[in-house]
RNA sequence: GCCGGCGUGGUGAAAUUGGUAGACACAGCAGACUCAAAAUCUGCCGGGGGCAACUCUGUAUCGGUUCAAGUCCGAUCGCCGGUACCA
């Protein structure tokens, strides 16, 4: 394969853009509100692996949108940098001794290098990285905001436990029981935590999704994990005992259905209710139920278990005496960690009570709960004054009157739980708090911000699951900001989402020592334009970043209530493999390729299927994009990401799709070598060129870069046939292509004599008028089947289409001894002709 | 189970408001150039039937609306992502 020197132009120009500072950014009073873009990437983990080819899909089409819209007169904030505090650098410093920070820092240099050679236009002067001190002295700030709001507090109930990162871990940061990060299984543990109150912010978080433009996808699964519902609180009074027992409930009008109820075994009343006679039963059942892990007491064990406690509860709604049972399908994180159980129309209940031989009522008609609970819209009945009532205004009924006898309360629950924000680790932002023997906690003072890590010589967190920080006697003794009298340092470091979660806005002033951002800079940029990234990131960093968003907003310091005006997700860049008939996956290298649709398994011999599976190290199918540039050069690299399909889709690489957009660059050089012109160019060709700019402007506007390059191909294969180079047509077509292949649309700029930069020109426009054809082709159907075409002018009225249409002897083959029902005539396309 | 999305050639994919299904590529086949190969250029390329003109059929499956359905409606099957004892 011929290949054109991209080997020389890519370094060549990017060097150039660097030297001339081509794409630094400032706030421009001259532009107009309209016409100034946020457009933000999401920032990377710089890991030791370096980039994968998922990351310059995303940051490929941004670049090509920045670069179109610099060239539509817009002023485009484009900034990147790093996410740089995380758990495998400090993970990587306990085995080996070398310090996060310079792990981290080399990873960096090493990823700056790979995105620079893509020759991506960021504002590198606004570059941050959350690990320094200039940085992240304002996400200490920011906690501080919160703390001072009252919306950071400490607790040791119960955590997510991960043995392996020997840190807490957020709800939303556990998978089927194992940890996000490292995949170990998740255990329960008491250690003191910071928290903060996200569920105080439930409703906003709820409500601001509706004006989002984002995917529905993603507003789903956030409402979901917000997880809002509407109920009441019921009292139930306890026989016995002068303690009342409040459940949760979302169906209060089945409260004549209530046959027992359940306590959750770490509900605090459970000691209280146990009677002498049931102790050891209960207490033989509370040991097993803390031994049992998340993911036993959810995913495996669907049968359900529990134990009497000999105390009984009173209905308030008819003093039936019901037994209370201790049960561990029931949450003590959710509601009031207690229930009234309604199996006939709650199937747990149901379970449960098939289980234990416990009575089913009917309340609601609708279903058999013989058979199943029914959960379903009814009429009730053996429900007193509920009777002949649907569900709704059962509901509102019973609601009105519990709250009118003091029984209850209409109330709202959320599955959304408070964010442990404490990690005991050291590769973070040390939490700003000093614990003062007289004074308790307080705040590091604004102006003594950074508090910065100090050096330590072992990183491994202490046994007693404490930060290593707590080992640095001269760092954690300290005096207290009020009184002065020997105090200590909070020890927990902030998780790694603290720093992504307003990197967006430092972005906008990166260099401010006073504020954490200038309000007039704020003004001039916020909010976000368009925000790309994977939809890995929907619930977590994405629900996180709307909370801090939000929280700053209602302090006034932020003038937007939502920080993402708009969100896309790139689709996923995954790879082929091999499927054995038992669906277990094969590496790439243990197979051999028979034929195009036969593969066999190198050591058995049997044939495998071809699948399409995320890249992933084990199967050997990842690529390094290191790799293409080498051979393709980046400008094909970036082409190719985005021809693949469209952006929003995942989609499997293949490298010899590659060579199909490394031939049309080649193509592009070579049409560049023939003689120049400055020849008016033959009408065909600069029609060609019209309908190019036309759809290749649309379609980058609308992000659909994969059928622009198709747009440009056709072009280009038009322009080859021809054996001058029109000049006023191919500068023209370099300016399209400039956005998506940037290095050799420069150096052909440059070559046609022109002055560089490319990236400073206006964008071709388009005569609507050209992109018309004067002849169109008419299809002439007969009962909608296909049965000739015809070519004729441009707004060949109706009557005169019937008319040819009914004359072609192609037509009256297959009419010919049938009545013509009707004829439908759509101009410029077709013509139906229904006989019967 | 629930929520969200997707099913189009050998492959990646196009199809703007319902109006020629498969643009643009990859792979394949044939030819040109070449001592030869690579590269390049040209042509063919959903399936069945036919020497051919042509014809039947085809967008996961079944049904519906319409002059006309990949596109709209209903049901079913399959795949992907999320979530799951949240009362």
């Amino acid at each position: 394969m011929s290949k054109y020197p991209f080997t020389e132009i890519e370094p060549k120009w990017q060097k150039y853009w660097e030297d001339n500072n081509s794409f630094r950014v400032e706030e421009d009073p001259s532009f107009p509100p309209e016409k100034r873009m946020y457009v933000l990437d999401m920032f990377p983990y710089p890991s030791g692996a370096g980039l994968h080819v998922g990351h310059p899909e995303g940051y490929t089409a941004t670049d090509i949108y920045c670069r179109y819209l610099r060239m539509n007169g817009y002023n485009v904030l484009h900034p990147m940098g790093f996410d740089s505090f995380g758990l495998p650098a400090e993970n990587y410093a306990i085995k080996t001794g070398t310090h996060p920070k310079a792990t981290t820092e080399k990873n960096i240099e090493h990823f700056t290098k790979q995105i620079k050679s893509l020759g991506f236009s960021y504002d590198w002067s606004r570059e941050i990285k959350t690990h320094t001190p200039e940085y992240y002295r304002w996400t200490q700030w920011i906690f501080l905001q919160l703390y001072k709001k009252g919306l950071a507090y400490e607790s040791s109930a119960p955590i997510n436990w991960c043995p392996s990162c020997l840190t807490g871990l957020a709800n939303e940061e556990v998978n089927d029981g194992t940890c996000d990060r490292c995949g170990a299984q998740v255990e329960k543990k008491n250690i003191r935590q910071w928290i903060l109150k996200i569920t105080e912010y439930a409703d906003k978080l709820l409500e601001g999704l509706d004006e989002l433009d984002w995917p529905e996808s993603i507003k789903a699964m956030q409402r979901n994990w917000i997880g809002r519902s509407t109920g009441a609180d019921v009292k139930f009074k306890i026989e016995h005992l002068d303690k009342e027992l409040t459940v949760y409930t979302t169906r209060p009008d089945t409260l004549f259905g209530a046959t027992y109820m359940v306590l959750s075994p770490e509900h605090p009343l459970v000691d209280a209710l146990t009677t002498d006679e049931h102790k050891s039963a209960v207490e033989d059942y509370l040991r097993a139920a803390s031994l049992k892990s998340d993911l036993e007491r959810t995913d495996l064990a669907k049968e359900k278990t529990g134990v009497f406690s000999g105390s009984y509860a009173i209905n308030p709604v008819n003093e039936q005496k019901i037994p209370i049972w201790i049960a561990d399908y029931v949450l003590i994180s959710y509601g009031t960690g207690a229930i009234m159980a309604v199996p006939g129309h709650d199937e747990r209940d149901w379970e449960f009570a098939k289980v234990f031989n416990l009575p089913i009522i009917e309340v609601l008609q609708g279903g058999n709960i013989d058979e199943a609970a029914f959960t379903g819209d009814g009429l009730h009945v053996n429900s007193g004054p509920l009777d002949g009532l649907g569900k709704q205004e059962a509901i509102d009924k019973i609601t009105a009157w519990l709250e009118g006898q003091e029984l209850g309360e209409a109330a709202v629950n959320y599955k959304l739980r408070d964010w442990i924000f404490s990690r005991q680790r050291y590769w973070g932002e040390p939490i700003p708090l000093v614990h003062c023997p007289d004074c308790g906690i307080v705040p590091v003072p604004e102006d003594q911000l950074p508090l910065t890590l100090p050096e330590v010589e072992s990183y491994e967190p202490s046994g007693t699951g404490e930060s290593p920080l707590a080992r640095i006697e001269e760092w954690v003794n300290t005096s207290c900001p009020v009184c002065g009298k020997a105090a200590k340092r909070e020890t927990n470091t902030m998780p790694q989402w603290a720093g992504s979660c307003w990197y967006y806005l430092r972005y906008l002033d990166p260099m401010n020592e006073g504020e954490f951002v200038n309000e007039a800079v704020q003004d001039y940029w916020m909010p976000v334009d368009l925000y790309v990234g994977g939809s890995e990131h929907a619930v977590l960093h994405l629900l996180y970043a709307r909370f801090w968003h939000k929280v700053l907003f209602d302090l006034g310091v932020v003038k937007t209530s939502e920080p993402f005006e708009r969100l896309i997700n790139q689709g996923l860049i995954t790879s082929f493999a091999y499927q054995r008939p038992n669906k277990s996956l094969v590496p790439v290298d243990e197979v051999e390729e028979k034929s195009e649709t036969e593969f066999i398994e190198i050591a058995t011999g049997e044939s495998v299927i071809q699948t399409i599976a995320k890249m992933s190290k084990s199967l050997k199918n990842v690529i390094n994009p290191d790799d293409i540039i080498a051979e393709f050069g980046a400008d094909s690299m970036r082409l190719y990401e985005m021809f693949m399909g469209p952006l929003r889709v995942s989609k499997p690489w293949q490298t010899k799709g590659l060579t199909g957009v490394h031939r049309f660059l080649d193509r592009v050089w070579r049409a560049a070598e023939k003689p120049i012109t400055s020849e008016t160019a033959p009408e065909s060709l600069e029609k060609v060129l019209h309908k190019t700019i036309k759809k290749v402007t649309h379609d980058t506007a609308e992000l659909e870069f994969n059928t622009a390059i198709s747009q440009m191909m056709i072009f280009i294969n038009e322009q080859f046939k021809s054996e001058k180079l029109y000049k006023s047509v191919w500068e023209r077509f370099l300016l399209l292509l400039a956005p998506y292949a940037p290095h050799i649309a420069e150096e052909l700029w440059e070559k046609l004599g022109n002055e560089p930069s490319v990236t400073k020109r206006d964008w071709p426009v388009y005569d609507e008028a050209m992109t018309i054809e004067n002849l169109v082709t008419v299809v002439i159907q007969v009962n909608g089947k296909l049965r000739d075409k015809i070519e004729l002018a441009r707004g060949t009225d109706k009557a005169e289409m019937e008319k040819l249409a009914l004359a072609s002897e192609k037509v009256k083959a297959h009419t010919s001894g049938k009545n013509i029902i009707k004829v439908i005539a759509v101009p410029d396309k077709l013509v139906n002709i229904v006989v019967k």
